[in-house]
DNA sequence: ATGCTATATCGAAAATTTTCAATATATATC
DNA sequence: GATATATATTGAAAATTTTCGATATAGCAT
């Protein structure tokens, strides 16, 4: 599976990492004001923040040796899209049929041998096998 | 913060819950066949599967002693909804606003008592500070 | 009821993630 | 240059999540 999934969700799996996002959709904000907001330590802040920066989800801006966070709107699009695709998804009919039928002549070939169905063998199959 | 989120968005955090998602886009399954698919102990295909409809995003059915998972339309849209959310926000201009000005009275207060800028006092402020 | 299969739960080990003190790097000021 | 501040990195401990063997529960068939 494509890992780019896992990169761009797991930005959202970390409480801390959520509310920095919460804060940033009030605006920019300066890594100081996350840190005083945030009680972590400036080494965490940075962990989280590379993370969250890494997924596309918050973009960075130097100003001199202060780092300004924001909201990535391209990124959250993305994320968008991804999980759109993971919600509906293609509607691949015909894979689902392959599958099922691979299944199916799996049974059958094992019933033709005279083995027992294999544990774990599947509903469908079990019923196919009745039927049949 | 809310948990809500993390309980959500921590469904799509793990590279076998997504694998699962995605065999899912393809239509209903019923454990079985996942568990034909990923490689892992059938003990950890139902840790997952008990989370990924905790969280709303897929929804179980019972027929028999099996168990056919799919989709829930519903929940990924709430996802969606959550994910929107967090990529735009409020726009709480005002609450920004309130949380500058307590910053820049903090520090004021500090110049006023005659101490040095603590640490970490940030950037606005320290901007301030020169242009008062 | 007994035996069989599918799934759930428990408990401990394994793997991963998060945390922070210490330290490094980068920028600005003097 | 030296000094001070902001952020990054390292490395090891702490916390959390994932994994699976053993076992429990539930449904079906005989």
């Amino acid at each position: 599976m494509n890992n780019e999934y896992l990169r761009v969700f797991r930005a959202f799996s970390d409480e801390r990492r959520l509310r920095v996002l919460e804060m940033l959709t009030q605006g920019e904000q300066c890594a100081c004001a996350l840190l005083e907001e945030l009680s972590i330590s400036q080494p965490t802040l940075s962990y989280h923040m590379k993370i969250l920066c890494a997924s596309g989800i918050v973009r960075e801006r130097h100003v001199g040796p202060w780092k300004y966070y924001s909201i990535n709107t391209e990124g959250c699009a993305y994320a968008q899209k991804l999980l759109q695709k993971l919600s509906f998804g293609g509607e691949d009919v015909e894979m689902r049929f392959i599958r099922l039928l691979s299944r199916l002549l799996r049974a059958a070939e094992d019933i033709k041998n005279g083995l027992r169905p294999a544990k774990n063998a599947c509903c469908s199959c079990l019923c196919e096998r009745v039927a049949g």
